[in-house]
DNA sequence: GGCCAGGACACCA
DNA sequence: TGGTGTCATGGC
């Protein structure tokens, strides 16, 4: 029944959006570096800090050891929360050097459960980040929950008992296929539909999503 | 000029 | 376990 739900919100979303293409990055560990310093930051700003990190020649492990936490700062100033986050990514490449010798491969041969947890050991890698990182790196299907899913899942009334992170995930991992490539779009489609500010459409007056923009970020209705 | 953006961590009760 | 403060830039 819920599973229903869920397909059938699927189904909208993919049907007025299309497909989002996430995530927009060139290589796995680059997705790692956007996950963490897309945390509470707009992503047109993180897309400034990794083109800094880029031009630098620092987007990839063994330069972010290199580099000293307050040179990785100032490249990553317009994602925000600077210092902190240039400690993760050194935090990252550190860890990444140490354990698996800079081999993504290596890291994401492992089963989904003990990657997560290798994952969440790391400084500035929270279950959400986990999450991002194994399905839109790691290509494996696990949903990936933010505050935008908590919304949009709490106005429509279907938030789980407890409200907690594992909570939700298992709502849509118990009720839906595991398969990445839908929880890949359908985190994506929520993150567009939670971005927008919806309205009717200026011809017919009608809600395009069939109601669902009620639940999207402002509502003119 | 205020609000918010694809969170995590430290600290406290 | 749960609540709160902190971290900070940039676009609207």
């Amino acid at each position: 029944m819920i599973g229903e739900t869920l397909s059938h919100i699927y189904q909208q979303l993919i049907n007025h959006y299309g497909p989002q293409h996430w995530w927009p990055a060139e290589e796995p560990f680059e997705v790692m570096v956007g996950a963490i310093l897309t945390q509470a930051a707009a992503w047109v700003n993180v897309e400034k800090a990794i083109a800094n990190l880029r031009q630098a020649k620092a987007l990839a492990p063994e330069p972010l050891r290199r580099l000293e936490v307050a040179q990785i700062a100032q490249l990553i100033r317009p994602c925000g929360y600077y210092n902190v986050k240039a400690a993760k990514l050194k935090a990252l490449a550190s860890w990444l050097g140490e354990y698996y010798q800079d081999n993504l491969d290596r890291l994401f041969a492992q089963d989904t459960e003990p990657l997560r947890r290798q994952l969440l050991s790391v400084f500035g890698i929270g279950q959400e980040t986990a999450d991002s990182i194994i399905l839109y790196a790691a290509n494996k299907p696990v949903f990936v929950i933010d505050a935008y899913t908590r919304r949009i899942l709490s106005r429509l009334g279907l938030s789980p008992a407890g409200s907690s992170y594992s909570a939700y995930q298992r709502l849509f991992m118990d009720n839906l296929p595991a398969d990445a490539r839908l929880f890949n779009e359908y985190h994506a489609l929520l993150v567009r539909l939670g971005k927008t500010t919806c309205r009717p459409h200026p011809l017919c007056g009608e809600c395009c999503l069939n109601n669902l923009c009620q639940f999207a970020k402002n509502s003119t209705r």
